[in-house]
DNA sequence: GCTTGTAATATGGTATACCATAATCTTGCC
DNA sequence: GGCAAGATTATGGTATACCATATTACAAGC
């Protein structure tokens, strides 16, 4: 077994599926096609030049995910979501965000310590950024650490998919200027709290963070809702 | 138009796609398909008599799902879970359901109550049912009423899907004899605390029920991982 | 007889063309 | 101007063809 070490190259782990996949849940995310919006399937393979056939799984798969609705007889549309719907999302979040800082907390190493702390940095430089997108990956490669320190995996993968729905929510509590300061502190006293080794320090500042969020994107949704009906 | 009553009920609630799906959901859930599987396509198109698209979109709604896994260059097989997935699907069944059934005894109403009695009633018939199916069905709906109750409409979606990921732990320790009557009871304890509306003793109720039922599926899944090693 | 290289088969992945139906838009009639 | 019939569009559903790859089987060489 000379040979040993050279095993195979994981060749194409990017299946076109795939690729569509993330460029449409991304098209989608980051507001290139908004709520309500039908998703028309022929124009979609026109654009992306793959195959019906590909487009068809793909919407089944972001029906799955929730990112993506299916009426009956009209076909599928951008999924919509309501105050109540931003409501839950939020309250899940807050209870397993809260349950990953606090395992994180109770599993630190000095290693983690160290990658979070770079991810706050990056969180930080995200927030000068001009760009929404870069904000975003940094923030979710921050909570990545914190869940993966957890050892949550499973619960990662939800809170992921809930982000996708309210991402469009995201984007703009993100992007409230008043909002920038108020976001870095929570992120610092989170890391802290977790890197000190402390949970329940770490699941106040989680739910302190998320309350704070939640509330904002709420009023967001509130003052639409009133417009709305002007 | 003689013949106008005639016409199928308005079938379109029902197409092709969400029969093959709810049908391989539940062959799925119920072992007709074991885990580690393969899901080939073409003879599945025999069995069901639909064509392969149908067959991919399904599977490809299924992987979102979490029921089914994509080996690269293999293809589609049953999902497989280990210890460590279903520790981390009850402990996120846990934070969810107690939530659940806070908020289910904070709302209460007579009739809400009423419709619990109810299920816990069938519930009760289903564990003296031979067919594991019939307390399967009764188990859902009662949870339903709880989540319904507490208006967490998405909780329970995340919830029925983690369900479905470990329905073969939930098949067997619902069908394991010295597990009926302590599950019952807990039952009725939850019940009995959510329709006297009082939330605390809910959560109680709910957190003593899933501790115990975790650590049976637990020991399930330590003894075959045992009897895997031999 | 064992290894190795090659052919055959099975399967997934992709692309296209086609049909039926339902919704929508257009148009022409009253 | 309103309404109804037809045209258009989009979708769901199906069949099929083609290619790439992975597995298997088989045959040839040592």
């Amino acid at each position: 077994m000379s040979t040993a070490k050279l095993t195979k190259i994981d060749h194409p782990p990017a299946t076109l599926r795939d690729m569509v996949q993330d460029r449409m849940r991304d098209a989608i995310i980051e507001g290139v096609f908004l709520p309500g919006e039908r998703l028309v399937e022929r124009p979609l393979c026109d654009q992306l030049g793959v195959s019906r056939t590909v487009i068809r799984e793909t919407i089944r798969y972001l029906e799955a995910e929730g990112l993506v609705e299916i009426l009956p007889g009209r076909g599928p549309i951008v999924a919509i979501m309501n105050r109540e719907d931003a409501r839950q999302i939020y309250a899940i979040r807050r209870m397993l965000e809260t349950a990953a800082a606090e395992g994180c907390a109770r599993n630190i190493t000095p290693e983690r310590a160290h990658t979070l702390i770079d991810a706050l940095e990056r969180l930080k430089l995200g927030f000068s950024d001009k760009a929404p997108g870069a904000l975003f990956r940094a923030t979710a490669d921050f909570y990545s650490e914190i869940f993966d320190g957890a050892g949550q995996y499973i619960a990662w993968d939800i809170v992921q998919r809930l982000n996708g729905r309210i991402s469009r929510l995201r984007m703009i509590t993100l992007s409230t200027s008043n909002r920038e300061r108020p976001g870095i502190a929570h992120m610092e006293r989170i890391c802290e709290a977790i890197t000190s080794g402390n949970p329940d320090a770490a699941r106040r500042a989680v739910e302190h963070h998320l309350d704070d969020t939640s509330a904002i994107a709420d009023r967001l949704l509130a003052a639409e809702e009133k417009s709305e009906n002007d």
